[in-house]
DNA sequence: GCTTGTTAGTAAAACCTTTTACTACAAGAA
DNA sequence: TTCTTGTAGTAAAAGGTTTTACTAACAAGC
């Protein structure tokens, strides 16, 4: 059928015999002082021309929009990763549920070159900015940081700039981790790890660390080993480790995909897991 | 430093000692009628201010959001699935070089149940709508078709309504395969399809059953099973389909997961591909 | 009969653009 | 002089809300 011109709020004001502001008040209830016959017939009318607020008008008016956006990293296809996928699932589903809608967003070149996380803020596209992946390196939150919104970094922080963040505590987790192994009788315990300008990398090897002196055992360097946060390179450093120390009996990744990599890695030279080697992980997909 | 209270194009008009229109003029230069000075000084003063104008009222005027959505079905962290994550990649894309941001959204029962998908469009969230993995199921796309705005159905269409879609060509794509496959000299082909509920599925039979009977030979229904679209299914399938008819040498699945899977269900009982049955699935993921 | 208070409602401003229709002025033609 | 034509610019409307400040009507208090 089609082209039902949009209906403004205008019209139901006039269809209905009463003002815009009676219609609004209606509405948004704010406001107790509308007599019951109004609000019924206010009601009605809406109900009988489909009114529905315009969300541009609302927003102008009331300079939030109702979008957050989450900024996803570079990497080939970001979306179709298992990890970024897991994350943007449960971010839109709490947005969903507090009634935001999420725009999707890639921090490559193109889109910080010409400025666009800037934009998202000063011509008001989004009320606030979640951002995945982020790393060390990454400079353009502070230029975020400075328009005073909302701006999220999750699961890493940056020692050195004071921004918002949420994450897993990794420094619990590899204490946890290398706790449960302790007591399940393994002594020598190695790390696969992910991007050093990634704080979180520091803070699970710092973890590890802990539980393991408090075990009177150590660390040793040789026994850390670059992962790249891949299911190769975890498959790699895996044998690269066991190749080093033979006597390594448990190993904790920093993420799920490089202890899937580590697994494959370690079957492939022959050993088994977890009779031989216990591999842990860290993401839970 | 923060704080910056939003400028809008009165400061600008104000600070450059010109008026609204003027200063709009020069920043839209739909109009050459703005002396070569004013234009100057305006856009200089935009630069000083740091003036940019403002989504929300630019899309109240124009009547459009520069937003679009990409609606994808209920599975189990959509996002997190290579299918729709790297669909949903090209689009991100292609709409950002095109000048539109992307909403993401999940076509599930709470978002459906409220109208959630008709407020995209009659609330002006959107302006336009793609939906993924759509199956002849989903009558919430009629609502929207009368909306009369743009909405395109993706990899799939709907014999019974006049829906825009873009898709692969599945019909080809059965008919090179079978032809790939028969020209290497398999004679005994078998199916592994997806969902009854999506066209393409029968499109992708239907190619397969033109090029097999062009050589002479024939599909028999004993010889096609459902893969469920997921990798275990695929394994399954795989191995029905054997244990059924142990002559098939060529299997073409309708997507890639289920070919993964019908690879290793065939591993798991003995038969190596592709030295005793071929494999060949559908995506290129 | 006059003030005060309450109730039910409305007009107008504000949010920020773009676009339409108009003005003021100067130069050239009749 | 008066009439056109063209140029550079502006005031105001429109787009759809929400919010603030105001009014009209009536009842109660003295």
């Amino acid at each position: 059928m089609a082209k039902r011109k949009t209906v403004s709020i205008k019209d139901v004001a006039r269809e209905s015999g009463s003002s815009l502001t009676t219609v609004s008040l209606v509405l948004n209830k704010r406001d107790r002082r509308i007599s019951e016959a109004t609000r019924d017939r206010v009601l009605a009318t809406v109900e009988r021309l489909g009114y529905r607020p315009s969300r541009l008008a609302q927003g102008l008016q009331s300079q939030r929009t109702g979008f957050i956006a989450i900024l996803v990293p570079q990497i080939r296809h970001a979306f179709a990763d298992a990890y970024f996928g897991e994350i943007i699932s449960a971010i839109h589903d709490h947005a969903r549920s507090a009634g935001y809608k999420v725009l999707l967003e890639v921090a490559d070149d193109v889109f910080l070159g010409s400025n666009q996380h800037v934009e998202l803020f000063d011509r008001h596209f989004v009320d606030g900015i979640l951002c995945l992946g982020v790393t060390n390196r990454d400079t353009y939150l502070s230029v975020l940081r400075e328009r005073a919104r909302p701006l999220i970094v999750v699961n890493n922080y940056l020692a050195d700039q004071p921004l918002n963040f949420v994450r897993c505590d990794y420094h619990e987790a590899g204490r946890l981790a290398c706790k449960y192994l302790l007591d399940l009788g393994h002594k020598n315990l190695a790390l696969i790890h992910g991007a050093a300008e990634v704080q979180t990398t520091h803070d699970l090897r710092a973890g590890m660390e802990a539980a393991i002196k408090k075990a009177g055992l150590s660390l040793p360097t040789d026994r850390v080993q670059d992962g790249l946060y891949t299911e190769e390179g975890g498959a790699a450093a895996a044998v690269a480790l066991m190749e080093r120390d033979s006597a390594v009996t448990a190993i904790v990744a920093g993420n799920d995909k490089m202890a899937i990599g580590a697994i494959s890695g370690l079957k492939d030279i022959g050993l088994r897991v977890p009779a031989d080697v216990s591999v842990v992980g860290c993401d839970d997909i």
